[in-house]
DNA sequence: GAGCACTGC
């Protein structure tokens, strides 16, 4: 029978001609899905189901969602927009995006539904997953798109996971989205900064495509939120979870850290086998805990098991990151005490990294928050209290895989009254250059009265507008310029960028893009505790006298000319990893720039070439500019009149009059890291405007700068001077 | 002479 041969279920549909409230409405049912899964052909493919299939599709039947798939359908067919709260374990990631596959397959032939995750790792593990589900092949029917990485296939691929920053850079270039017919954003709660956004360009899209669907997931706490944001339907799916027991402190605890591991012992001692997940800030803190509870443990090992203490952050190398999955040690006698594993990690286990076998959470309530205050443009690193949502994502970790118990350091009425509902958003917390600079590109020009989830302090969009304009990308009328328009598309920061964009006229475009490379991953110097001389000695080996940015370009030189070599890097102190991905950049970029005809450049003779980057430089970041105030290693900072020093990594050997700084972090003190000299002229000549003398404060530092104007005046600087011979 | 929580394009 032919009939057999095809899975007939949801051929029949149609798609409905008259838009019903304004969009277009869907008629799959839930029963119709359901027959279709049963079915013995793959509708997607023809092909007959492997046995594999239908084994998997036992197990999806199980999940939370499946129960709530006739509410699915009815809300989805009824609703543009709607919301999901799902708590983890639910299954939603996987499984609401199929549901969507299901309602499309009749309608919006050749149009794509999007399924987007904050983080790269999830979207390749969820694409990954769901192909197997569906029964087809990775990469053609399912796919996923992540930076540097995408296993699509154009006309095949109907359902893609992407990051959330991915969509957002193709919204630049086409702010429709048109080859989409569904968008679902996924862990909305996370509050990403390109979340935030795509949530707001999505509510104003819906009005213009009718024939676009959105779907906006969440844990729980938020979803009400975003349910008033887009005035849509609510629908609740309950987790699958194993009950975690909290307990707190009587009192509040002076010293967390010690308190910690006082519990972190007290666990292992007295309770049941099963691994421990202390949350501590930061590097240093995890590094002395362990070294302490390892220390203690070893006090009685005959008597409780052996325990294994392993730390946990994000600039450790990927391999030592693995050991939180190795297993526990063995007992050390035949019936001794079975042995137990203590992660003691960063926030980094909190969302970005589930370990299974989690059954006890030690939670001091603190974690390290950037902090950036758009008045003096510095960023801080703070210890601050976690929010009511982190402190329950905390605990949740207990329960991954039985019933767990989370203990915390601080009492139920503090956790009540002093921690605040939820973190502050992304969007709140950072300079909104780059941002604002996006959003003129997709045609947002009124920033006052767009649509924000949340809507930032007028200080910081005027500061992302300020820097805007002295840059060049937008016009006093506050128009994207030509300029602005190409400097949008790179994947940069706008000061960088800039440089980028303007590095020909100073013919080192092929150095700046290795800066700018090098300038977009985390810091590459390694400096492992026990090796700290050796470590310093070897970054001094590449320290500049022109300057930290003159270093970073010589490391990346050098790891080229070693062939890329893990070896070599590792044994120079550097982080292979973090150069391998500095590469990556440095080809995606080249790429661009040859897309753009930004040629690239370099200059022969070495003194001039690092003059002209140098100067390439002052071009993005003369508003990050340092005047040395006295000769105790004080600067002050140009209009903003902070009294800072220069970071003691800095490679400068000497203290000169003027620099520029990539950024201003406050510590212990106020500091500027990663510094280049320059010239007082070259400030005066490629930034004109804010360097307009009218608007110093009068002082030491507008003395210098008249100075080296009446200098400059009449006399071609340097790179002139090459260029007219 | 101090320290980089965590993502993403």
């Amino acid at each position: 029978m032919t009939d057999n041969k095809k899975n007939p279920y949801l051929a029949h549909i149609r798609p409905s001609k008259e838009p019903l409230h304004g969009f277009i409405p869907r008629r799959v049912t839930a029963s119709q899905v359901r027959k279709a899964l049963e079915h013995e052909v793959n509708p997607f493919t023809q092909e007959p189901h492997t046995p594999q299939y239908r084994d998997i599709l036992e197990a999806r039947k199980k999940l939370p969602v499946f129960l709530h798939m006739d509410e699915f359908f009815k809300v989805f067919n009824e609703n543009q927009i709607i919301i999901i709260e799902g708590e983890p374990g639910s299954g939603k990631t996987t499984q609401i995006p199929q549901f969507v596959v299901y309602s499309d397959l009749p309608h919006n032939k050749g149009k794509i539904i999007a399924c987007t995750q904050p983080r790269r790792i999830t979207t390749v593990s969820a694409a990954k997953r769901v192909s197997e589900e569906m029964d087809v092949e990775l990469g053609r029917e399912v796919g996923y798109s992540i930076r540097f990485d995408d296993m699509t296939e154009p006309g095949t691929t109907f359902l893609k996971y992407m990051t959330d920053g991915k969509l957002l850079r193709e919204a630049m270039n086409d702010p429709k989205l048109s080859c989409y017919s569904t968008i679902i954003l996924d862990e909305a709660h996370q509050r990403t900064l390109a979340t935030d956004i795509l949530m707001s360009i999505l509510k104003g899209l819906a009005k213009r495509r009718p024939d676009l669907k959105i779907i906006v997931m969440s844990a729980t706490l938020d979803a009400l939120k975003f349910q008033k944001y887009f005035s849509a339907p609510l629908i609740k799916i309950h987790g699958c979870a194993h009950p975690v027991e909290v307990f707190y402190t009587q009192e509040p605890e002076p010293d967390y850290v010690e308190a910690a591991i006082r519990t972190v012992l007290m666990i292992h001692r007295a309770e049941e086998p099963g691994d421990i997940l202390l949350f501590l800030t930061g590097e240093q803190e995890i590094e002395d805990a362990c070294r302490q509870i390892q220390l203690e443990a070893a006090l009685d090992p005959n008597f409780f098991g052996p325990l294994t203490c392993i730390p946990l952050y994000s600039s450790l190398p990927s391999q030592q990151q693995k050991r939180v999955f190795d297993p526990p040690l063995p007992p050390k006698t035949p019936n001794g005490p079975p042995g137990r594993k203590v992660i003691v990690s960063t926030n980094i286990a909190e969302t970005s990294l589930t370990i299974d076998g989690i059954v006890y959470v030690v939670d001091p309530g603190f974690e390290k928050q950037n902090v950036y205050h758009p008045r003096i443009r510095v960023n801080s690193l703070l210890v601050t209290p976690i929010s009511k949502v982190s402190a329950k994502q905390r605990a949740g970790r207990a329960g991954r895989t039985r019933p767990g118990k989370c203990f915390r350091l601080y009492t139920e009425e503090d956790f009540i009254s002093e921690l605040e509902e939820e973190s502050v958003p992304e969007m709140l917390r950072c300079s909104l250059a780059g941002t604002v600079l996006g959003l003129f590109k997709i045609g947002v020009k009124d920033l006052v009265r767009f649509d924000w989830v949340d809507s930032p302090a007028p200080e910081a969009l005027l500061r992302a507008l300020e820097l805007l304009n002295h840059l060049g990308a937008i016009d006093t009328d506050g128009n994207l310029t030509a300029l602005g328009s190409i400097m949008a598309e790179f994947p940069l920061d706008p000061q960088l960028s800039k440089v980028l964009v303007v590095s020909p006229e100073f013919r080192c475009s092929d150095e700046i893009l290795t800066i700018a490379a090098m300038l977009s991953v985390p810091n590459v110097w390694l400096r492992p505790n026990n090796h700290r001389k050796k470590a310093d000695a070897a970054r001094a080996f590449y320290t500049n006298v022109d300057g930290d940015h003159m270093a970073l370009l010589n490391v990346y030189n050098n790891y080229i000319q070693n062939q890329l070599d893990v070896s070599w890097a590792e044994s120079h102190y550097l982080s292979a990893e973090v150069l391998a991905e500095a590469h990556n950049i440095r080809e995606e970029l080249m790429w661009m720039m040859e897309r753009f005809e930004i040629e690239l450049m370099s200059i022969a003779d070495e003194k001039k070439r690092c003059l002209a980057i140098r100067q390439a430089l002052c071009c993005g970041f003369f508003m990050q500019v340092a005047y040395k105030g006295d000769e105790m290693g004080n600067y002050i900072t140009v209009k903003d009149n902070q009294v800072v020093q220069l970071h003691p990594c800095c490679g400068l050997r000497t203290q000169p009059q003027w620099v520029i700084f990539n950024d201003f972090i406050l510590t212990t003190r106020p500091y500027i890291r990663t510094v280049t000299e320059v010239r007082a002229e070259w400030l005066l000549e490629y930034a004109p405007v804010y360097y307009d003398l009218t608007t110093f404060q009068d002082g030491k530092m507008k003395k210098a700068l008249r100075k080296a104007a009446k200098k400059y005046i009449g006399r071609p600087n340097d790179a002139d001077t090459e260029e007219h011979r």
